[in-house]
DNA sequence: CATGAATGAGGTTTCATTCAT
DNA sequence: GATGAATGAAACCTCATTCAT
């Protein structure tokens, strides 16, 4: 069965040469100082091509990042299953992004430090729907049994969630990432929780 | 009584016109889209003398935000003579750092959103020692008095407000600005106390 | 058949438009007055164009400069074709020069007058060993016959033709062309003839 | 009897600081790569000085090429003081020239090299009227007596002369400065002379 | 009067992006 | 469809020249 492919969509072969180039190249340096030339070099992909299907510089970096998050959240939903305490579930919800971005330091680079949040922002996969929906329904889940604040809104419990995630990682970078980041889960977690719970 | 000036230095002069330029112009547009050409002209400086005194496009930036920054730390030692509880002083800093965000988004769009944190870790600015030091004084007083967990690394706490801030920021350009930022400050600080007092 | 490019080779079609921009702008102005932005614009080329064939402004008027001296050189030795007599042969030389000049003012502008003689000296251009050999070879036949002053280095008999062309034309040039340069050309070639004939 | 000095005139100490620091710039150097900042720091004299009195750096260079002209033309009256054959006086004319630069290289890389003859003829400097009235007047001289070829306007028998004098030093100058220019003195006049004597 | 900080035009370089093949 | 040569905007850098002190 042939893969099915929407039109201007670039080819799988496209997607996995690109892939692991814009990977290394935007999580080593700003992203006003990765140069197309490089990219479309190494991934031996026409510069032609490279605007065919992704339209801009900015584009392709955020489509890439949008599938990475994707995966992220399809993890997060894996890891949830089986789980009953609200409080386990955001446990693990939170130590699957330390451990994710601790394996893949280079996608938490380019998602949390590397790409200017106001053009982010501007573009549409800035929303990460499947991400924020099921951490949403949890904190709802919770405050409907009575084992998180009803007094504090899901989207703030939400910020507090990602933004100590990101300043975790970015401090475990900025730190030389001398100890495990997933090892500061229960810690950082526990925080979290007494925060947000009743 | 004439100021005196270190060698290479920009005159009170030119920094006054340069300033209001360079905030308006980093916080409406990327990095890569304000150029320096405009801001030269705009600021009524020559292009040489820019460059002479900055050396760089982003070392212009930089040298405003530590000032930017330095401004915000001497306003939170400040607002914190005369606090004597640990919860309350907190709380203050908390708000001040809202509150000025608040009363200028330029400098919080620059700041916390266009400015990607690897560059801006890369820069010695990044550091913040004024600001850093006077948050780590108060939790370590605050754990020597018994009223924040002793078993909570000071960083992690610095962490935790620092996060906050810039999320609760962040998220309120992009609902819109619709409600004071300043007027989070309380809901947000009592997470932040309820996770790290005693 | 495509045209044979050697890399880093402009083609055809730039060389075409870049070269009456070129011969335009440094004979109506002082190099350092001709600036490169307008004649990339005037010939239609894009700036990084222009730069990466000739890698700098003096490399671009060079390069003209030594396809027009070879075109000159090839004219000389085309008309030089049946002649037979060394005296004829060397006053056709001299009038095709003077010739050719009168009715290019523009190349003699630049090269007799704008290039300072400085700077070309120190290009590869400046030898033109096309036209220096054709010369030098006349004048040693001329010598061989006892025509021409045995006495005489060639060299310097060269030095004394290119030093008249050159004076005859900025001198026409200064007196602000009223008469025909290559009408001068018996009256002073006679001279020359006079003074390196036997 | 102190110095009268025109409104606008530069001090006696300002040119003698001035002129061996022009000199020694321009004649190493391009016209264009001299710059202005060197030669005001090494004579040390303000930029507002120097623009005060000369207005340009082309009007500055100008001047002092003027002045050395000046010099050089002197000089030539002064030695043909006494002769009285026509041939003697070119002869000595022509010599004193070579001698002259031979012996201030400089001033003949700065007048026969490196000033653009577009610019500089734009300038009233080049008419040189003191060294040209001089040489027209031998030339009528010797005309008027039957040494010189009366059908030779005398312009071109200076033209000849000058640009024997400029070729002759740019050549000993591409070619190494190996013997002396003088040397050649006897040589080039006899070619000369046998051009425009009867 | 003299000075040098400031100005701004333009050379050079580096890309993101377009477009002819 | 794919390609990379060409484009042009803008950073960076170096002056000639002006002007406030």
């Amino acid at each position: 069965m042939p893969t099915i492919r929407l039109p201007n969509t670039p080819s799988q072969s496209i997607k996995k040469r690109l892939e692991p180039v814009v990977k290394a190249a935007f999580s080593r340096q700003e992203f006003h100082q990765c140069n197309m030339r490089d990219i479309a070099k190494k991934a031996g992909v026409g510069y032609g091509t490279i605007y065919k299907y992704y339209g801009s510089k900015e584009k392709i970096l955020f489509t890439f990042v949008d599938e990475w998050l994707g995966e992220l959240a399809g993890r997060i939903i894996d890891h949830l299953q089986g789980l009953e305490e609200i409080k386990e579930k955001l446990r693990k919800a939170f130590w699957v992004q330390l451990d994710y971005y601790e394996r893949n330091p280079d996608l938490g680079r380019i998602i949390l430090m590397t790409i200017p949040l106001t053009t982010w922002m501007a573009d549409q996969t800035f929303v990460q729907k499947k991400m924020t929906d099921t951490f949403l329904e949890v904190f709802r889940e919770g405050q409907g049994n009575d084992s998180l604040n009803p007094n504090v809104p899901a989207s703030i419990m939400l910020d507090m969630m990602l933004a100590m995630v990101g300043r975790a990682f970015t401090m475990w970078i900025y730190r030389g990432q001398k100890q495990r980041l997933s090892g500061q889960a229960n810690l950082l977690f526990n925080l979290i929780w007494k925060a947000i719970s009743t």
